[in-house]
DNA sequence: GTCGAAGTGGAACTAGTATTCCGTTTGTGG
DNA sequence: CCACAAACGGAATACTAGTTCCACTTCGAC
């Protein structure tokens, strides 16, 4: 239903992220058996899928119709919906991070950061429905590394004097959440939209502009909006029903 | 709880917006009782402070507890929670009005737009709880209004060549809608972050920067997108019981 | 093949919320 | 002051959606 974008060739990378984690070490899983390992993917597919079509808010019963089981199926796997999102979400940041590893890549520091920033709107475009989780859900591996590459992006397109001296990794999440504010908005609508405006943005963070009126947010901010909006988030899915 | 931002004293007119509507015609309402009208203000001014504190899924419990009435009372004179989200909204919309209509007597055009920018995220921010419904809900006189002023505002600031012509008001839109994400993830945190964000995206609007690769959305395109959010929230609102 | 542990489906349970109902209270026109 | 329509409070209702339970299947090691 929802209009694919036209033009602009999506960043190579993106695609091909194989997320079948066969609990290498430690497995606190004792490996399941084929049908229910079989029936885990369906589920963890239709949610993703329903996910990303109709937001987080759709119920699990539905889900699970997608996937072909009963609900009971569906919660001995994943045994709260909350989780199941967190499962759907990690998939995403697992692209994320391979988005960033390939624009570490790129010769050339600027065209780099800002693959990286064109590479993050797809997937946000993409995963629309789950957007909110995006950069919200507790910290782990995965995002620190993503954090990481995401500094390191950053820092080279400074020194390549692509980018203002006067920002910080900081800003470069804000942006996402801009991005985010625009795509929630038209993703159902103009699958291009956002590009436009990230068009406008990247310019902006070009050296050579006006002084900034205000301090960026400190890397502390940061995670105490991301703490605040994931839980403002969680209270509204996933209902706990009892302590 | 919220802090309040410290820096850049916010632009004038955006206090007194006298929203005490007496129903002057046509009076659909036959005037209600003095002690009606004194609740419906409390349950009003209640649901404003209870939105901006908690976002528009406080329960209506809560606000007629904090206006101090029974839930009845509050039904009685908003049938639908959902009607009230309106009330409130439209305070905030007649709000904006009177911020464009500010910035169209400000001598610089230049000023006078960017003004009206920041105007709007200040309200923004201050209403943060019921971001969703600010540009979305059904149209109407006052949408219009701001609608006109705005698309006056750029056209003065593009005349007198403060912002790049190949930008239209759903840009600005846009703008708006891009803001929201930032508020949204910052507000509880750090009052002034999006005010940092605008600055960058106000330079970005500069003339001479780069073409932008994407065209801008159309009026249908907005009208489209708004409904859509609309709709979504208001299906995580207000749910029906019965037909 | 057999047997038991693991897996399955979906009805039933639970909790949270918007909304309604109704007996009681209160402002106000005559 | 009286009467009564309007307004009030809040318990009761209705409905949704997440989660649990359990009688029944099925995989896979021996």
């Amino acid at each position: 239903m929802r209009p694919t974008p036209s033009t602009v060739g999506r960043p190579t990378a993106l695609r091909g992220t194989g997320l079948g984690e066969p609990a290498d070490s430690a497995d606190p899983e004792p490996t399941l058996r084929r049908d229910a390992a079989r029936n885990r993917d369906k589920i963890l597919a239709a949610a993703r899928a329903a996910f990303d079509e109709e937001g987080v808010d759709i119920g699990v019963e539905v889900i699970a119709q997608r996937a072909g089981v009963g609900v009971g199926t569906l919660y001995r796997r994943f045994p709260t919906k909350e989780l199941l999102i967190e499962a759907v979400v990690a998939e995403v940041l697992e692209a994320v991070l391979s988005a960033a590893t390939a624009a570490l890549d790129h010769e050339s520091p600027a065209d780099g950061f800002t693959e990286y920033l064109r590479a993050v709107g797809w997937l946000q475009f993409e995963h629309a429905g789950c957007l909110t989780r995006l950069w919200n859900d507790s910290p782990g591996d995965v995002r620190d590394r993503i954090e990481v590459a995401g500094r390191s992006l950053l820092a080279r397109a400074q020194a390549a004097g692509a980018v203002r001296d006067d920002l910080v990794y900081e800003d470069v999440v804000v942006l996402f959440w801009s991005l985010r504010g625009v795509i929630e908005s038209t993703a159902m609508v103009s699958p291009g939209a956002w590009l436009r405006h990230l068009d406008l943005l990247v310019m902006s963070l070009a050296p050579n502009g006006d002084p900034l009126s205000h301090p960026p947010l400190t890397a502390q901010q940061v995670r105490e909006a991301k703490a605040a909006v994931a839980q403002r988030e969680a209270m509204r899915t996933g209902r706990p029903p009892g302590p």
